[in-house]
DNA sequence: GTATGTTTCCTAAAAGCTTTAGGCAGTGTA
DNA sequence: TACACTGCCTAAAGCTTTTAGGAAACATAC
């Protein structure tokens, strides 16, 4: 019996394809063991289990996402990167709805730590510098920037906005407009 | 033997409960009917299935939230109908993990029409009565402002913000005063 | 090239969840 | 009281998860 050459990254990598094509929810074991051609049992050396699994999917995503951004904020300052930085994440979770769904998994507190999760900060507050926010207000502008985009694109994956006239597409270049006019008159403390 | 009173509402009800208490992820069937002391069997009389019952749940969260909202809108206006908009969409996340979960799931067009989901929207409008917004701008400006609150919960209920100072806790009243400024100073189309 | 050890995948099995089908007992109505 | 109806039941098939232990493939040492 040839070996398929499993790995804990090969499993994650299928997974996320897998994800892609038919919803993160149907990432299963058995699904992925399946697509291998090897009994599912075979998976539990590689993987701790469905949970575990899952988990890789997610961690993988945020990895995949965070090199995309890095490779789109390269060389752009101001409302050319904040752009492209919009741009990219709505991208990837379009073309990607299963990695995007794995994505919103509840990681606990120690894997969080060990992801991407550090990275896609560094890389939001990238955008910053091409402004003139305080330091002592990048944290607060990180995460506003960062939630207004995760947020839209969470909504229109979700379908928030597909049955409300105008369409996402119109308000999205609408929707950077105002970012990037709140970054560049960013508010003093009160 | 006694019968049990489920209706599809009372199993929306306590399947909501359930995922408050043990994570959305473990309301199953089987979960649920333990809860009533019935067989599992019997909720098919009442519901489709699993998928059925947590689409209830989600449809469930989003009125109430929907209710909340409208309690906490009522009377503010300006910058203190944004802080309770805002702080009662948090709250309900915070005290309510397993319906926020829910309200994440992935509606179908036809149930998602059919939701709350249009009176999020125009609960969101009547924030911007207390702003100087072009009519025109209204959809950018509530899909921007609804992007941000879900974005911002959403992050901070992955674990998104957890790992880095400063706590979440401190940043959300600027994040809050900065949406307020973009309110008032809403651009200009380019 | 053979012996040894390790890894990889296997079979087997227990346990739980989902869903359908059909039956009997409570409940309300003529 | 007789009736139909509803609500919950038992039974059963099929799937997924996970653990335990075995055998074949692979790598390494002699």
């Amino acid at each position: 019996m040839a070996r398929a050459g499993l790995t804990p990254h090969r499993l994650a990598l299928a997974g996320a394809d897998l994800a892609d094509e038919v919803g993160f929810e149907q990432v299963t074991a058995s699904a992925l063991a399946r697509r291998f051609g090897v009994k599912v049992a075979s998976l539990y050396s590689h993987v701790r289990g469905t949970q575990d699994l899952r988990t890789r999917i997610a961690l993988l995503a945020l990895e995949e996402l965070a090199d995309l951004l890095a490779a789109a904020l390269a060389g752009r300052s101001g409302a050319a990167a904040l752009a492209a930085y919009a741009n990219t994440y709505r991208d990837y979770a379009r073309t990607h709805p299963g990695r995007w769904a794995a994505m919103q998994l509840r990681l606990d507190a120690d894997t969080a730590a060990a992801s991407a999760g550090r990275r896609h900060v560094e890389l939001t507050r990238a955008i910053l510098r091409g402004y003139d926010v305080a330091e002592a207000d990048h944290p607060a502008a990180v995460r506003l920037l960062g939630s207004a985009v995760h947020g839209y694109v969470e909504l229109e994956a979700s379908g928030g906005f597909s049955h409300s006239a105008p369409d996402s597409q119109e308000t999205w270049p609408r929707v950077l407009d105002a970012l990037d006019a709140l970054l560049r008159h960013w508010p003093e403390p009160r």
